[in-house]
DNA sequence: CGTGTAAGGAATTCTGACACG
DNA sequence: CGTGTAAGGAATTCTGACACG
């Protein structure tokens, strides 16, 4: 759906790297990827590897974890946040096919 | 002298990935350090870290050597590129602090 | 529930050296 | 000159489990 997959996005940080930059431990970043929280690639030998987006979300999850907020909250609050994006991206679309061939009832 | 540093810039990929991601051997990116061509940072462990930008500077490197380029070469290359954007950058901030100061002979 | 830790093993990385050419 | 490789060691990462609360 995305294109490029730009610096951002592209799964190349080892967890330890990750520890370094979030101050999380790697039980605390593996845990939450058990939570379904953030979800790692793997390297052929089976370490994980990280994109700078996820080492933002890491830092995001952290934060709600300190304010009391559970891993299965923070999960829902994601699906929804998903959702929302789903229907405003469909949403979108429909209006573009509305706009060049005119919109039909039924 | 750069700002924020961004993904681009940062150096966080271990060797591993960096030779998946360019396809080079461990053995010749280490030899492209040894001859001052790329300049990786070290954990506390002392392994290599790498930015995506040095993963775009080894392929160019390798593309050059199979050319048939030396490193030596490519070195004197890289300080010459360094050089000329280190004398235009000054020529534009004399610029800045003419037009703002007026041109002042001596 | 979220996190620390010790345990044992496997994958990763490091350096210095020999080899070829 | 640029690269492959075997060698030995050190650092990294992995999983499953016990602990606390």
């Amino acid at each position: 759906m995305a294109k490029e997959a730009s610096y951002k996005d592209k799964k190349v940080i080892t967890i330890g790297i990750v520890r370094e930059l979030t101050g999380l431990s790697e039980r605390q970043i593996r845990y939450y990827e058990e939570r379904k929280l953030i979800f790692p690639e793997r390297t052929s030998g089976g370490s994980r590897k990280y994109s700078f987006a996820d080492i933002e979300l890491l830092m995001e999850i952290a934060e709600k974890i300190e304010d009391g907020v559970q891993t299965y909250e923070i999960r829902q609050e994601m699906k929804k946040k998903n959702a929302d994006a789903t229907k405003l991206r469909n949403k979108m679309i429909q209006g573009q096919l509305n706009a060049q061939f005119g919109t039909r009832k039924r």
